[in-house]
This record gives structure tokens, C-alpha cells and sequence, in this order.
DNA sequence: TATAAAGTGTGATTAATATCACATAATCTA
DNA sequence: TAGATTATGTGATATTAATCACACTTTATA
């Protein structure tokens, strides 16, 4: 479980590490590399999915439909696969995947890496691995999101940034509280107030982009306590 | 996305029949076949996990302690894996389960498993594709939940019953007031005041334990509005 | 079968946060 | 750089559901 740089937790490129040069080479050769400028679209739920996302720089955010919103599933960094569930467990995207970052994406042929599943049995076996522990993760989350209240999750998921994505205590935040507010399920309204509390007692500081965590003690009693 | 057999959806035995019968006997004179009893716990969150459970038959509640109260994550009848995840993501059990019915379940060796996922490909790929749509379902319950309202969730967890478990609309219904609560993540009085609610208003019909749907379409618009 | 334990129903109250409304600030873009 | 668009801050109010309290009912168990 230590492997994770995501929140919410993506798969890290080990399971890729297991080919032979030769081996990658093949799926080097038969995959597009594309990149993409800050907040566009990688690739949108509804549409036909016949390839493998795999990040290999930059920030992207997982999201769906909901009834009445947008709901951020999980935020991914580079390196990982983020495409995986969406082509073998559907033909349509049932998710989209937007770039928060200035991000390179390679789409690998959804057969080509079928192939390498049924021909790697070590390689197969490390995505299954992977899989598990993303949903583990999922399950983390989930538990911990439905019983605490909004400042709680809200501590929680910066603490999550700080230590996954960013590996700092201090950094430019890569989403609206627009987007906070779609990926914690509150409001808009709801994140402001919780930043501004935090910010007044000096728990962290942020001035627009960039926040700084300042005491990551009381947080993450805010975090525990829901 | 059509095999599906519980609430938010554990896999099904599909993968396990891409073995040959020679390979499945190797499976079958290595694992033990267990029988439990109604509220018995087959594994607990904190334990040693070194085997993949698989339900032959019954049902189980997958759950997990979060940070105020008990989660259940999902429900999963026979026959299904449930300690995929748990097994592989980790050596100590991330999450509980519970049999809801008297069920049996088959553990086997997670190092046998492995070696068959290594040399059959299939296999591999067959569980990969589960796991997919494992996490698809996942996603998609958690879209839903974080932005309906408790009659909208508690709709939508009595639809998904009888389509994915019960396969009518006329069943047992296998939990508690408080473990439905702790399903949808709310509390146990407010369970009571919904259904009392939709039994009041003759949506459905229930006497301590069977449910029945009486007006699916009702249903199924309150759990779309939320 | 008596007694305990677990589960359920329901009113009153409280608390958290959604929603609405609008002001202000930052940022894109022609 | 002007004007438009998008993002943010903040008060007032409404609403949902949590919590508390307790009666009642069903189910276990000695």
C-alpha cells in the first residue's frame, strides 16, 4: 500500500516494469503518445473506449456524471494507469478523465494489451495486484467520507495531497473549490468557508493558487475526529 | 456489466471457468470448504489474510470499521470471489465479512491462486476484466450516494436488491434496519421514518422482514430525483 | 416460558450544511 | 486594456437528517 501517488489511489507503472525491453518496445512502437494543456479532455464518459490510458507526466482528474453533479472519483499523477476499469469493464467510458495539469498520455491498443496479459503471467499478476489495492483505496475512502462532515474530509484530503501527489506540505492546488467541492460531495459555498477557517487559525495558508500547510498536527485531528 | 449478482457488485465465477478440469481439481483438493452460519464472521478487518475467499453458496456483507461507525461496502451472493482485494492488496485484512445467510465458502491458497493466474492467461485476464467492472460499480454507487438525499439511496438499495440479488421483486430482506443504515450510510431512525414512509404511502409493503415492491416505477423516480 | 437482549417506531430538538443572493476578485480574450 | 467570464467570499434562510429519549415489539436464551 505504499506504492500510491494518487488520491484515492491509481496504480503505479510496476505491473509495466515486469516486460522485457523487447516486450515494451512492442507496445512503445503500437501506442500514441498525446499531450494535453491543462484542463482538456483526455477522454470523456459515453465514448468508445478501445484503448489503455497510461500517464506518463502530468496531473489528471477521474470524473463522472452524477444525478445532480460532477463527481471527482479520484485525482491521478504520472506515472500510472488511469483507463484500465473503463476499456476491459465497458465498451463505453463510464467515467472522463480531464487533465489538471499539463499532462502526456500513452493509449495503448486495448488487444495489444490483452496480449501481454495472456502471454505475461507475472505482468497479469501485478495488475491484478494493483487493481486490488486501488479498490482497496477506494474502500478507505469511502468509509471514511460517509461518516465524517464536511471539515473533516475536507482536512483529510489535503493532508492526502500533500503526502500522494505532492510529496510537500506546500503547493499550487491544482483544483477550483468548484472542483474541491465535487470531489469531497459538498458545496462550493460549504469549501470556501472550511479554507477560510482553516486559513484564519492559521492551520494552513493559501493565497488563490498555493496552499501551504502549516499545522499538519491539528489537520489531521480535524481529519480523525470526521 | 450484466453479470453482476449483489448491491454494488462482487464478481462472479466466470473467470473460474476458463480453468480446465484437471486445473480446477488442483483448486478444489487445495481449499477447504467452510459452512457458516447466519451472522457468523468469515474474516475480520485486522486479521492475517493468506487466502482468496470465493462464496459457493449464500450471502455476505462486505464492511469496514470507519472512523464513527461500521460501513458495509457491499453485499455479494453466491457465487462470487469477495477476498480478492483483501488478499492480494495487502497481507492484513482491509475489510470484514459477515454471512447475512447461512453460506459456504471455499478459501484457497492465495499462492496457488497466484500460480494459476502466472500460467493461465485467461484466467488473468478473465479476473482483470472482473476487478474492472468491480471498480466501474464502485464508482458509480459512489456518484450516486454522495449526491441523493437518504429516500433517494434507500430507492435505489431496494431496486438494486431485487434485481441483482433477489431476482424479485418479493424477498427476505437480509439486513437490519441499522445495517441498512450503516449501507446507506445514514442512521437507523431515519430508515425507519423512509420506509414507514414508503409503506405508508403502499410503494412497497413490509412486516418485520419481507420486502415487496409494490410500485417499482415510484421507486425508481424517487431514487432518480435523489 | 420467563427474562433478557436486540430490533423498531416516533416525537422533539439540534446541528450541519445546502441554497439563495449578491458583492468582489481574478483570469481570460478580443 | 476593456469587457466578459469564471472564481471566490459571505450573510441570511431553509432544509435535511442527526441526535436524544423513550415506548414498544420481536427474537434469543437460560
Amino acid at each position: 500500500m505504499e506504492n500510491h501517488n494518487c488520491i484515492n489511489c491509481s496504480f503505479k507503472s510496476s505491473a509495466a516494469k515486469t516486460l522485457s525491453k523487447e516486450e515494451f518496445k512492442v507496445i512503445e512502437n503500437n501506442s500514441a503518445l498525446v499531450f494535453f494543456k491543462k484542463g482538456d479532455i483526455i477522454f470523456k464518459q459515453g465514448a468508445l473506449s478501445t484503448n489503455v490510458a497510461y500517464l506518463r507526466t502530468g496531473i489528471v482528474k477521474i470524473h463522472k456524471r452524477g444525478p445532480s453533479r460532477e463527481k471527482i472519483l479520484r485525482i491521478s499523477k504520472s506515472p500510472s494507469y488511469f483507463g484500465i476499469p473503463t476499456t476491459f469493464g465497458n465498451k463505453i467510458n463510464q467515467y472522463s478523465a480531464t487533465a489538471l495539469e499539463d499532462s502526456s498520455v500513452c493509449f495503448i491498443d486495448s488487444n495489444l494489451f490483452q496480449n501481454f496479459i495472456f502471454k505475461n503471467g507475472e505482468f497479469a499478476y501485478k495488475l491484478i495486484v494493483e487493481l486490488c489495492e486501488n479498490e482497496l483505496n477506494d474502500y478507505e475512502r469511502y468509509a471514511n467520507q460517509s461518516q465524517k462532515q464536511v471539515p473533516g474530509i475536507v482536512a483529510e484530503t489535503l493532508i492526502c495531497m500533500a503526502d500522494k501527489i505532492f510529496n510537500t506540505d506546500r503547493f499550487n492546488f491544482p483544483l477550483t473549490q468548484s472542483e474541491l467541492a465535487d470531489l469531497v460531495g459538498t458545496s462550493r459555498e460549504s469549501i470556501s468557508r472550511v479554507l477560510s477557517d482553516f486559513s484564519s487559525n492559521k492551520i494552513i495558508e493559501f493565497n488563490g493558487k498555493e496552499i501551504h500547510i502549516l499545522k499538519r498536527d491539528i489537520l489531521e485531528q480535524i481529519s480523525e475526529k470526521g
